[in-house]
DNA sequence: CTGTTAGCGCCTTCAG
DNA sequence: CTGAAGGCGCTAACAG
């Protein structure tokens, strides 16, 4: 058991608790015999000093801002974020630690959030596409724990830092007309309105809403939405070359999937751009390295701004709370995925 | 000041310290007036609970395993890692924490290792790419952390989970050399051995030791260390390509410096593979999707049996050292960045 | 060298 | 509804 004290070890071992002490922080005055016989108490009860009391005790005082993270189906953009935390970090000279809390499901992340406020371990939380309930958020701000959430939600009363989707959407496909693309697909998630992350939904509006502006109506056909991961990216993709009149573009909603797209794309024989022109979503620093062209929704400042966010509320000033900060708007990065249509 | 105390708040508020206690916890049974109050001064008085005490009152105990992470010159490789350590903390239905600490020098690093000595705010340490002393082995074992490496080091008394960087470097050699190149050339990094990074040095030494078992002189011009970054493994790919007789394929000593080097033949309007073979070491996701040929060092496999590995010590046997965990053997992981000399 | 005594700052009964 | 008292588990003076 964890249960066994100091207090325990002490009488135990008859000596004072003091002793016990002592030999855990290795005082030099205790001798040898004793500290031998104390050690071997400790194993014997198998006792763990509690770091909290000793913490308390020593009045040293941690602070430590928390991170939430989802399932990992796309970990590179989460450590695209991380890394700009932790550079935001870095740049504040503070002695802030950073805690990860993982979830592997939604439920999980109702959990998780209920533990923190709970436990109430930290002192700032960023919240990495993850939406919240009115009475979460109402939770996290009685408990005064500043938080934000890295992404973006439209008409949200809490601060998150992300840009918009519709608008992304929009960009990536008015792009791709201007290419002269008019048969464009989409390649995106399935996730229903319910499981709290319109992030594709939004992106797909903004797909749909451009191509009817420019009098192209959207296919069914066209739109490909399923399951957020590679192999499934890659299935939807041979279902769209296997119409009978495939797509000239693509537009997939995140970076990871358009690398699935590509990877389909190839395996038939295919060429990227000159057959098929893919544009994706998120500008993930591996996206430079692939040449894909890309929406730019800034994910690594989203992590800096976050936490100087977050860092900046803690400043005594809490009840002006510190204005949200805002990312630069979002751009098409063209790279080598992409082309004009009229090239082929 | 954050000294003001509970009692602080109650005195000036001229109530018990049980009542500010209770509007600290949301406690319904308090009056709105005074509640009100107690607010008043606890802005005042820039009052903020310490947590510890919080912690040790309410008998909640937190546990927390950390992971100290070098400078991010190669993030994904770090990324790849706490991959491994996030997915490995999940499979084990424990309560634990991640703390991520992250270090901006050599110099810092000691610091906080010392730190964490001291305050000992975490049960169990995963030490990223850094070398540790002898001293700081000991102070570790003292304090009853248990510790682990993700990396390689060579004749470490301490456990490192990584697989040895020389006989990586004469794996990729000897790929190579099967390929039929004889004109390999070297690009890694420079860290003098002071600099307590001894991997580039190591896989380099394989490289020589391997082109020498094969009668093939190692030659100056074709190894170019310099600094660990994109740009610069560019630039010394630059100067390979300006050589008399440039190499018909490159060890970069990471999948990182790996794509710098593929930028810069590129750039010049050659061709990789088929003007010059380039193989990398790591294995990133990253490196899947770039189609990069490279030896595999398992990272995120690292970084689960590293958690792992903390996590059973703390398994009351922390007499019985439980055994380290050993990685598979590296291999070669043969995608489009090589091919056959004869081939061109 | 070693036992004892105070707290660390907060939560939680328990009487009012 | 509210104040006072005890204690969480440990460290840090103190006397021996």
């Amino acid at each position: 058991m964890g249960k066994a004290t100091i207090r325990d070890v002490a009488k135990a071992a008859k000596v004072g608790i003091g002793t016990v002490s002592r030999v855990l922080n290795n005082s030099p005055k205790v001798s040898l015999a004793t500290r031998m016989r104390v050690l071997g108490v400790i194993q014997n009860l198998d006792f763990h000093p509690n770091n909290t009391a000793r913490l308390l005790s020593r009045k040293i005082r941690i602070h430590n801002i928390g991170v939430i993270t989802p399932p990992f189906t796309n970990y590179y953009a989460f450590a695209d974020r991380l890394r700009g935390v932790q550079r935001g970090l870095a740049q504040t000279p503070t002695d802030y630690e950073l805690t990860l809390f993982s979830v592997s499901s939604l439920a999980h992340f109702d959990d998780q959030l209920a533990l923190i406020l709970q436990v109430r371990n930290v002192e700032g939380l960023l919240i990495i596409d993850m939406d919240l309930t009115e009475m979460q958020v109402d939770a996290l701000r009685q408990a005064g724990i500043p938080f934000a959430g890295l992404n973006h939600f439209r008409g949200r009363s809490w601060t998150c830092i992300g840009t918009d989707n519709i608008e992304g959407g929009q960009l990536a496909t008015e792009f791709l007309i201007n290419l002269g693309h008019t048969r464009i697909a989409y390649v995106g998630d399935d996730f229903p309105p319910e499981y709290g992350w319109p992030t594709g939904e939004e992106r797909c509006a903004g797909y749909k809403s451009t191509l009817r502006k420019h009098g192209i109506e959207p296919l069914d056909e066209l739109i490909r939405l399923g399951p957020y991961d590679y192999q499934s990216a890659k299935t939807r993709t041979f279902a769209l070359l296997d119409l009978p009149e495939p797509p000239t573009a693509i537009f997939a909603m995140s970076d990871f999937l358009a690398l699935g797209c590509i990877a389909a794309i190839r395996q038939r024989g295919l060429r990227v751009p000159e057959d098929i022109s893919v544009i994706g979503y998120d500008n993930l620093e591996l996206s430079f390295h692939t040449g894909l062209t890309t929406v730019s929704q800034h994910l690594e400042l989203s992590g800096e701004l976050g936490i100087k966010y977050i860092l900046s509320m803690h400043g005594g000033a809490e009840s002006e709370p510190a204005a949200a900060p805002s990312l630069p708007p979002q751009s098409v990065i063209v790279r080598y995925t992409t082309q004009s249509i009229s090239a082929a």
